[in-house]
DNA sequence: GTTCCATTATTGGTAATACCAGATTGAGGC
DNA sequence: GCCTCAATCTGGTATTACCAATAATGGAAC
């Protein structure tokens, strides 16, 4: 184990200690140990957890495990570094992102720019290709659903709906691996960008509301 | 200067120097030094930072400031530390407020429950209190619409908000002097709450469009 | 004066060590 | 069983040192 990776091991290694420990988890020098690093690594990457309040660090004391954590940053954190989340973090991230994704939608029709509907285009080829081929889309859906967010001109906007797709990554693989979804969703998908080229916000979001 | 706290103040000096010097940033070690702390401190806060993707650190190379960085943590940590955000930032974290807490009022009207209602009830009396008294809202103001957020159930939700509720702080300080406007505001307050209460998720989002 | 290269200084990454003072714990006395 | 107090553990902080790659510098060659 060596540096900067760390960060996802450490939180992992918290969250089981804690569980099994009743919110306690392992002092900074039992972590260093454990994971053969010096203990400034390790507080770097509890810096990082307490400023996402994953975890509270109470001078003298201890490292505590925030257990009805729900902050976005963790959750976000979560998603990324492959980490369990509770399933309630799982079905309120998933309702969240349909509201961003539906008035993302509605948002788009109205601001998409050229660059916008040739980047969109693209991803519908290449999605065409890779059914023609019998292969699955997968990684494409979200490059799709992430161009409209892109379309809106709002960065911010893309900045959560970006972590909202690495949530759902390992679900999403898994669900297109049934040919007939990926047919259907990429004939979805060109119905929602032909009510984007026509501009019509109410269309588009009520394509979207079905589609998801 | 002392630890802990010196997480905004070394955001705000990078990003000074860095906007005087072309994205770089002042070493670790010069850092340590201007704030009279061990380069450990210095180091636990640029991890923070980096997580954040507000700064890059390049080894063997420097710190280099991200300018065109529009994240939400990011903006949500600039916002909790007083630090000044792009025009552009500022608009599209209203923006994207605007949508988050129309639809909040649209799943709060279906969503919330007797313990949400007296809460909404309890802040609307506090806010009769103060301007029959000649006071200003400001803070009660938010905490109207931050209960909303919680009456959806969805703490993620809730999470979200919240930052965006401590980036519009400053200006609703300034905005709520005029005794008018309390009293306009405070009005239709009520109005969302008496749509809210009859559980009508049309009007009350309505209201709240008309509202912000 | 310009170009090119080798030497040097600087920089982030990492580790090891030490001290502080409050929190925690455990043993001993009552 | 309860209380008291000392030993231990813990996070917070600072200091020092080494590594290796980069960036800066200075001089040599043209």
């Amino acid at each position: 184990m060596q540096g900067q990776e760390i960060l996802p091991a450490i939180a992992a290694h918290l969250l089981d200690s804690a569980r099994a420990n009743g919110g306690k988890a392992p002092s900074e020098r039992h972590l260093a140990e454990h994971f053969s690093v010096s203990r400034g690594q390790v507080r770097e990457a509890l810096a990082i957890l307490e400023s996402m309040q994953v975890i509270e660090r109470r001078a003298k004391s201890g490292i505590y495990v925030n257990t009805d954590n729900s902050g976005f940053e963790a959750m976000a954190f979560f998603a990324r570094a492959g980490l369990p989340l509770e399933n309630r973090q799982i079905y309120e991230a998933v309702e969240v992102r349909k509201i961003h994704e539906i008035k993302a939608a509605e948002l788009a029709a109205v601001r998409a720019t050229d660059e916008d509907f040739e980047r969109l285009q693209d991803v519908l080829e290449r999605s065409e290709q890779r059914i023609a081929a019998g292969e699955g889309i997968d990684a494409l859906d979200q490059e799709f659903h992430l161009q409209i967010v892109r379309a809106t001109q709002n960065t911010l906007f893309l900045s959560i709906c970006t972590s909202f797709y690495e949530l759902g990554r390992q679900r999403l693989e898994v669900y297109f691996r049934d040919p007939d979804r990926n047919r259907k969703s990429h004939e979805e998908h060109k119905q929602i960008y032909e009510a984007l080229v026509k501009r019509d916000a109410a269309l588009t979001s009520a394509l979207m509301v079905s589609h998801l």
